[in-house]
DNA sequence: GTCCGACCGTA
DNA sequence: TTACGGTCGGACG
């Protein structure tokens, strides 16, 4: 850019809402998306930019760009945590016109610019004053007051609603100071839509005439005793550091860090079809027409661009406070049955998200998948060719192909991406010639560097307005964090289809592509074999990793455009925002950070274990008289009830005598010997060869440290679950076992603590079946198990025998399982009778558990699901099946979830939320470890004092303000060098 | 080598 | 009586 060229800067995110306020409402006529602000815009930026091909106007942009807020979380609320703090959501029919205000710029091949922490007015004043700098002409496409500052003779404002042009002189007869002194003026006055607090009984008139009197602020504020008013005095004496704090959130940030130059403002020339493919699915014919005029394009030879999808997928983040609750689409109510339904090209009637819906479904099925078709990227500038229409898009697909499916041993293969259906590449990076000698191979040629590639996508996997999808993003996200990628936004077409259709089977994407697709996808196992023979994924030749990875980018684009949409039509898609798209990262971290395990005393109880159990394996040898497999049940059973003949029911579906814990223990009790030490001996051998033994071999070499992997689509409840290894099954109710978590360590220095919530199942089922004893109970803090066995039994709480208490807390168990006599009778190991009278007793004594488990059964008759408190839903489509077993079980099922799953929610949200709120107290801690009502974090010995506050907070209030639940959460943390000590 | 059932650790 | 994952033995190929 130089002296003479002249740059525009649209305030795209101030444009919004005021195109929003002061437009007819306008809503596509096809299905009733709202387009008003969208339709403004794109006829502003219209005549804007025809203005600049005609050479008779003078103020034509030589430069372009659209500026937009990306989130509320600037450096702002930094320094003042009420900026704009007044802030309601925006209306819903505003909503989808964010992201499809930023597509219709890159529709009009202009760039669009977001940055994370930063307001649009930040940006712009960046800009405009590097601009300056250079000589150039600056235009800033706003009225907003708050840009006023930033007018020089260079740089001058234009409201386009009312075609004005601002400039100094405009500014003076406005607010009566010139631009240089808005900021001060702004600081005294402050402004109540972004809650700038200001001085109190100061407008912009008296700060206008004490700015022509003192100057400037500072100079007010040292003098302010000089002012005769007694009132105005005392206010300014008295708010000068409210001014001096206003005057910081006023001012324009004129140094921020831009990721994107002026220089790459330059006026491009218009892609005409794309223009046309854009306005035509906006369905704005008149502009539709005159676009294709101008750009010599046949209007009637361009399909619609695919966008609503895209609006759907661009609500992301993008000027939304994720941390306000009503800020999220809600499915558009269906269009009434008298309106008449346009047809769209292929037939179908596509008038609400549903109708959407279906016409994709169809259209995935038909639109075959092609693995010829896909390209191998293997220099720098078919990358770039690719990575630029990335950019273009918006939107992309992702997979890497890896050495291991640990994400944090592996390294990266190759990497895949989808750009459209159909359109899909792989970028072979460390492949290998698999005719391995000792030497192995070494690289295959013609590959792009890894450092190449990395620092050619960094920026596309980095930026704010191209969504990565990826099938098991987490997955992604570690993979990419290692090599320095901070991947986002995202999107995983898992955890769609797992909001969707959770207890619908499974979420791979072998199964997904089958089930929505109607297609089978290259199997790995072909490609990198199995067994012994099988290889890593860098000896597979490129030309076959190419077809296998690129179809996985493929696929999974295509499941995304097919699924995506069903979020809005089945009303999902806040679970998915609230609940699972942000927990990506966190997870992620989690995971990377793993947790300290002590060898030693690992290997130290191993050497016990085994000490103990070959003691009891002598004697378990001499009472069954020979040498068996004590670890066989079915050796042990033959020897227990066959050769020995004890008492004791057969079972196992297989015909094996059942050798269950349970079982052994009744015979103990009757006095035999050996089944006591074959409990005895499982236990010891259960600890050694699950815990002791198998942990080491998972501390990372690299990191030292044991890093779990959590599922977040592996349950039908909403539970993450824990594996390789799994740390949500450590040891805890025997001596023996507690011992395991003694290994689990903070470092030296630092603290585990140790955060869990009490009760939150039965305190969610007292909120939802609405039970007045269970809430009071909860209410006052009493111990709930206790006050139950008093209602039951009319035993005073007051020394209430061991017993009875723990027959109720039996009960309440069960209740939460969805109860039956067959299974309380197995627990309390009483006759079957008795329990079904204590379960009439509980219902007698609670009616509205009755109530609930009736209406929350006929729900999962009649809808085939149940949901949580916040929307979650678990499928059971087996609920109506003609075996009763069978549907007795799905029914304790959907009884369970809604309990199970909420309490799931709840701790969700307090882990999404933790974060933040520990940054924002300046405290270190590390959140390790989820154990489903638990959360185990370690910090630093100074700061265990001020974060378990933090950490109680935020899981005591993570229901809000989405349920305000009709019982207190509480929580109990503890810290300790061990996680043994801090539970 | 792969799969399944029995068993058992957790919430 | 709910929800998981890991280890083992044993049967299959």
């Amino acid at each position: 850019m130089k002296k003479g060229d002249h740059l525009f800067l649209v305030d795209g995110s101030g444009y919004i809402f005021r195109a929003y306020h002061a437009l007819p409402p306008l809503t596509r006529k096809s299905d009733g998306l709202p387009v008003g602000a969208v339709s403004g815009f794109c006829n502003m930026l219209w005549k804007l930019l025809r203005e600049a091909r005609d050479t008779s106007v003078r103020d034509t942009p030589t430069h372009f760009a659209v500026i937009f807020d990306y989130s509320a979380h600037t450096f702002r609320k930094q320094i003042y945590p009420d900026y704009k703090a007044n802030r309601s959501a925006p209306p819903e029919d505003l909503i989808p016109q964010f992201g499809l205000i930023r597509q219709a710029t890159k529709a009009f091949n202009l760039p669009c610019i977001e940055k994370d922490g930063y307001e649009a007015d930040d940006l712009i004043a960046t800009y405009a004053r590097q601009a300056e700098a250079v000589g150039a002409e600056v235009t800033i496409i706003s009225s907003d007051k708050d840009l006023m500052q930033l007018v020089t003779p260079l740089v001058t404002m234009y409201d386009s609603m009312k075609d004005k042009q601002i400039r100094i002189p405009d500014v003076i007869e406005k607010w009566g100071v010139p631009p240089e002194k808005m900021i001060d003026l702004q600081a005294m006055t402050g402004d109540s839509t972004d809650n700038v607090p200001g001085i109190p009984g100061i407008g912009p008139k008296t700060a206008a005439q004490l700015l022509e009197e003192f100057g400037d602020l500072d100079t007010l504020l040292a003098r302010a005793s000089e002012i005769k008013q007694q009132k105005r005095r005392e206010n300014i004496i008295q708010y000068a550091e409210q001014a001096r704090i206003s005057r910081q959130l006023v001012t324009l940030k004129t140094d921020t860090p831009v990721d994107v130059g002026i220089e790459d403002f330059s006026l491009e020339p218009q892609n005409g079809p794309r223009l046309v493919a854009f306005l035509k699915a906006m369905e704005f014919n008149a502009l539709t027409r005159r676009a294709a005029e101008a750009t010599g394009v046949d209007a009637s030879e361009i399909e619609p661009a695919n966008v609503i999808i895209q609006a759907v997928a661009e609500a992301h983040g993008p000027d939304l406070d994720i941390s306000n609750e009503d800020d999220l689409p809600k499915p558009p109510a269906p269009v009434t049955a008298n309106v008449p339904s346009p047809k769209t090209a292929n037939g179908n009637i596509q008038a609400t998200p549903a109708d959407l819906v279906k016409s994709r479904t169809d259209q995935a099925l038909s639109a075959k998948i092609d693995r010829s078709s896909y390209a191998t990227i293997r220099d720098v500038a078919a990358l770039q060719v690719w990575i630029d229409e990335a950019m273009a898009s918006g939107v992309i697909a992702f997979d890497t192909e890896t050495t291991s499916a640990d994400p944090m041993q592996t390294e990266v293969v190759g990497l895949s991406l989808a750009t459209r259906p159909g359109r899909a590449a792989y970028i072979p990076i460390n492949h290998v010639s698999g005719d391995g000698d000792l030497l192995g191979g070494g690289l295959v040629a013609h590959q792009i560097p890894e450092r190449e590639v990395f620092r050619m996508l960094k920026p596309l996997l980095e930026d704010a307005s191209v969504l990565k999808i990826a099938h098991s993003m987490k997955y992604e996200w570690l993979v990419m964090h290692r090599y320095g990628i901070d991947l986002h936004p995202l999107d995983d077409t898992m955890l769609i289809s797992y909001v969707l259709d959770a207890g619908e089977g499974s979420h791979s994407m072998d199964s997904l592509c089958d089930r929505w697709l109607g297609h089978k996808p290259l199997a790995y196992k072909d490609l990198i074999g199995s067994g012994k023979s099988s290889v890593t994924f860098d000896k597979v030749s490129i030309e076959r990793a190419t077809e296998y990875a690129a179809e996985d980018a493929d696929v999974t684009l295509r499941l995304w455009r097919l699924l995506k949409p069903r979020l809005v039509a089945d009303g999902l898609m806040s679970v998915y925002e609230r609940l699972e798209r942000p927990l990506i990262p966190v997870l992620a971290r989690m995971e990377e950070r793993g947790i300290s395990v002590d060898r030693q005393i690992l290997s130290r109880l191993s050497g016990d274990l085994a000490q103990s159990a070959a003691a009891i394996e002598e004697d378990i040898y001499r009472l069954a008289g020979e040498k068996i497999n004590i670890g066989s049940p079915k050796q042990m059973g033959d020897i227990l009830f066959g050769k020995m003949g004890l008492p004791g029911g057969s079972k196992t579906k297989t015909g094996q005598w059942s050798t269950s814990a349970q079982l052994l223990e009744d015979l103990a009790a009757e006095g035999h010997e050996l089944p006591r030490k074959i409990v005895d001996w499982r236990q010891l051998t259960k600890l050694k060869s699950t815990y002791t033994d198998a942990l080491p071999g998972y501390i990372n070499p690299r990191t030292k440290r044991v890093h779990t992997s959590y599922a977040m689509a592996a349950t039908s409840t909403g539970r993450l679950s824990s594996s390789e290894p799994n740390l949500q099954n450590i040891p805890i109710r025997t001596s023996e076992g507690r011992k395991i978590r003694t290994a689990f360590i903070a470092e030296p220095g630092n603290k585990l603590i140790s955060a869990d919530y009490s009760q939150i199942e039965l305190r969610v089922l007292a909120h939802v079946a609405e039970i007045p004893q269970l809430t009071q109970a909860f209410a006052d803090g009493i111990d709930i198990h206790a006050m139950t066995a008093s209602e039951m039994f009319g035993v005073p709480v007051k020394d209430m025998p061991s017993e009875v208490r723990r027959r109720a807390k039996a009960i309440n168990f069960g209740i939460i399982y969805g109860i039956s006599a067959f299974g309380l009778a197995n627990q309390l190991s009483i006759p079957r009778e008795e329990a079904g009278q204590y379960i009439r007793t509980y219902f007698d004594r609670f009616p509205g558990i009755k109530d609930y488990m009736e209406a929350t059964k006929a729900f999962a008759r009649q809808h085939g699901y149940v949901e949580t408190i916040f929307g979650r839903r678990a499928h059971y489509p087996e609920i109506r099946s003609s075996n009763p077993t069978h549907r007795a079980f799905n029914e304790r099922a959907a009884i369970n979830a809604p309990i199970q799953g909420s309490a799931a929610d709840i701790i969700r949200r307090a882990m999404v939320r933790m974060e933040p709120a520990l940054n924002e107290a300046k405290l270190s801690a590390r959140m390790l470890l989820q154990v489903h009502d638990e959360l185990i974090f370690e910090t630093s010995d100074e700061e265990v004092e001020a974060t378990i506050p933090v950490i109680r907070h935020v899981m005591e209030n993570a229901a809000m303000p989405a349920v305000s639940l009709s019982v207190p959460l509480h929580v109990d943390a503890r810290a300790a060098h061990n996680w043994d000590e801090a539970h």
